[in-house]
DNA sequence: GCTTGACCTTAACCATGCTTGAGGTTTTAG
DNA sequence: CTAAAACCTCAAGCATGGTTAAGGTCAAGC
């Protein structure tokens, strides 16, 4: 890399009090507005979830739209979405642009879908947990929990039976 | 170990087909019927999840119980309870005895207020979800989802707002 | 008896989601 | 101008939850 002579005027990009509109923010910056660490940024980042610009000193510079998507990442991974999956989904949005309304709307549609999904498996496991095994069921040969996914292997005379006790 | 000559006599606790319940069960059996892998059984044995006794080849052999705790194991996974946990609850389970209904009553309702906390979680996250992102609300400043937790720097003008955009 | 499948142990490896450290550069403050 | 703080890259490390491989033993059936 060729070494750039420092520049004169100071850069407003980089100053953490600037307020303007137009100013691009550093990594330490994303990092202290959105709550997680300089090393997840530069991890968020490699893995293709955000992107930067670089200064003339190499340095990133984000684009304060940044914020939204790691508010995304983060609401995401509560919901239980694999970053993969958040990248991908992160993908359709345009880049380095700010996506508008339509754009968040969605990918948050996908993310309630998943949601729904999530929420329904817990509801109906927390409706087994208390019928079944609350209510002493578990010893019985048709709970579900006992028998998940009826999964029993077929063979042998106990194949329906996983423990009659 | 000392070599053990073969005895004469079948033994019944390996036999496949064997229905009998006093039998128990070899780390294959118990991989089929609880529809896990083989290295899972060992694993969770490793990790005090489970426990075997040994007959005269070394070879593992599993109280038949051992599927009930499998199975919760299993529930509480998909729960998301990660396995420390569920080894700790499992730990108040008498060892290698039939644990009663009050036993397993117990420890489902400790799932349950687990349970009951991740659905109220991923509730409130797709009701945020639909109101906030859904509505276009997401470029507003009291966005919950642009601002979780509050947890903001507070140095700076723009502090209490991430990206009026 | 002998082959085959199931089992044994130990150790290394995989994926996810990051953090930590080393060694060096850039920026900012005084 | 200089020192400190922030940043850079690359590599290794950690925790979770297992799987895979290597090299050897045990058990069941013909």
């Amino acid at each position: 890399m060729v070494k750039v002579k420092r520049q004169v005027k100071k850069n407003s990009e980089t100053n953490p009090t600037d307020c303007g509109k137009h100013t691009t923010l550093s990594v330490g910056q994303v990092a202290k507005r959105s709550g997680i660490a300089v090393s997840a940024v530069h991890f968020y980042e490699q893995k293709g979830l955000i992107q930067s610009r670089r200064n003339a000193g190499n340095q990133r510079r984000y684009h304060r739209d940044v914020l939204r998507r790691i508010a995304v990442i983060k609401t995401a991974q509560q919901v239980g979405v694999p970053l993969a999956k958040i990248a991908h989904a992160l993908s359709s949005l345009p880049d380095n642009k700010a996506p508008n309304v339509e754009d968040w709307a969605h990918m948050s549609s996908l993310w309630l879908d998943d949601l729904n999904h999530r929420i329904d498996t817990l509801i109906a496991l927390r409706d087994n947990l208390s019928n079944c095994i609350g209510c002493g069921c578990l010893s019985l040969h048709h709970c579900w929990l006992r028998n998940p996914g009826d999964t029993l292997s077929q063979q042998g005379c106990g194949a329906r039976l996983i423990d009659p006790d």
